[in-house]
DNA sequence: CTCATGCCCTGCTGGC
DNA sequence: TGCCAGCAGGGCATGA
């Protein structure tokens, strides 16, 4: 499941393969992949044709390719020019299972193929390969928050800690002022973005606090190193490439990353905490898993379910 | 406004 | 061997 080191893998990889670089032709294999684009598929192709890719930004688990200027480069190709302008860009999310893949032209289609964009010059495409279609790529406007740009649509979304307009101490004043649990808490992308449940179970357990702690028992400092160990799992999974546990999470090259050898508690039901030695035990929450060590983690008697 | 819940989707796994 | 329920789960719509 890509989640935001997952996602910035792919960023670093998108950066090095497909800025720079102008998209000659679109196909859009399933419509479902571009379904954000309340345009539609053809529009969706027809626009992003003849724009080039100048640079690749990531805000928690979403990531946008920057676009360059469209009448200039219409101009370029003939008067031809698509009726967007500057400050747009392309933005996908993976989903659960969605993958960027630079691929050789001659390179079979992949099962999922979704989307397939070739560039000016030929050589390597760039595809997008999602099994469950969750994820999505659509055509949007960049606009500024907080002075930084980010695309219309997920201008709603809290900066992700590991970029440098993330403010701990506002996020520890929201959350001590949330009344829920800290995993739901942890998991509102309007608070803080780009944690999903594997990291939100990792830094819970690094932080020795149970998934269904109120926020509002929460110290400051006790809040302060539940975030400092989000940034210290999703740095320590960065350094990994990313955690995957089948071959839904690849980079763009399809190389899986081996931080799930390093997870403590996810996907652990049963075994031993590499901390106390206690089993690890497997709750459902919010219809999903929660993983937790009973040891280090105990359910607190006030415990927000 | 805040908080909680159900749905979208496909493929794999395990029980019978 | 085949069938079906359960599971994976981020983000959004909707309801309380």
């Amino acid at each position: 499941m890509p989640e935001l080191p997952e996602v910035e893998v792919v960023r670093r990889g998108v950066a090095t393969h497909a800025v720079d670089r102008t998209v000659s032709s679109v196909e859009v294999l399933h419509p479902r992949a571009v379904r954000k684009h309340g345009a539609g598929a053809d529009d969706f192709s027809a626009r992003l044709a003849g724009r080039r890719m100048v640079a690749a930004r990531r805000r928690g688990k979403y990531l946008w390719l920057e676009l360059g200027d469209a009448r200039e480069e219409g101009a370029a190709r003939g008067g031809i020019a698509p009726p967007l302008g500057p400050g747009e860009a392309l933005l996908t999310h993976l989903g659960m299972s969605g993958q960027l893949r630079v691929q050789p032209e001659q390179a079979p289609d992949e099962k999922h193929l979704r989307v397939r964009l070739r560039f000016d010059g030929g050589g390597d495409e760039l595809r997008f390969v999602d099994q469950r279609t969750f994820g999505g790529l659509s055509l949007v406007s960049l606009v500024h928050a907080d002075g930084v740009p980010v695309p219309a649509p997920i201008a709603h979304i809290a900066p992700d800690p590991l970029e440098p307009t993330f403010d701990r101490e506002t996020v520890v004043e929201a959350m001590r002022a949330r009344r829920t649990g800290v995993k739901r808490a942890l998991l509102d992308q309007s608070l803080i973005s780009g944690v999903g449940n594997i990291y939100a179970d990792e830094a819970l357990w690094r932080a020795k606090l149970h998934w269904a702690r109120p926020t509002a028992t929460l110290t400051r400092p006790a809040v302060r190193s539940l975030l400092e160990a989000v940034v210290d799992v999703m740095h320590d999974a960065l350094r990994a490439g990313g955690t995957s546990f089948d071959a839904l999470y690849v980079n763009v090259n399809g190389e899986s990353g081996y931080f799930d050898r390093s997870l403590a508690v996810y996907g652990q039901n049963g075994r031993e905490c590499p901390e106390c030695g206690a089993a690890v035990r497997r709750d459902t929450f919010m219809n999903r898993s929660s993983y937790t060590c009973p040891g280090c983690q105990p359910t607190p008697r006030n415990a927000h379910w």
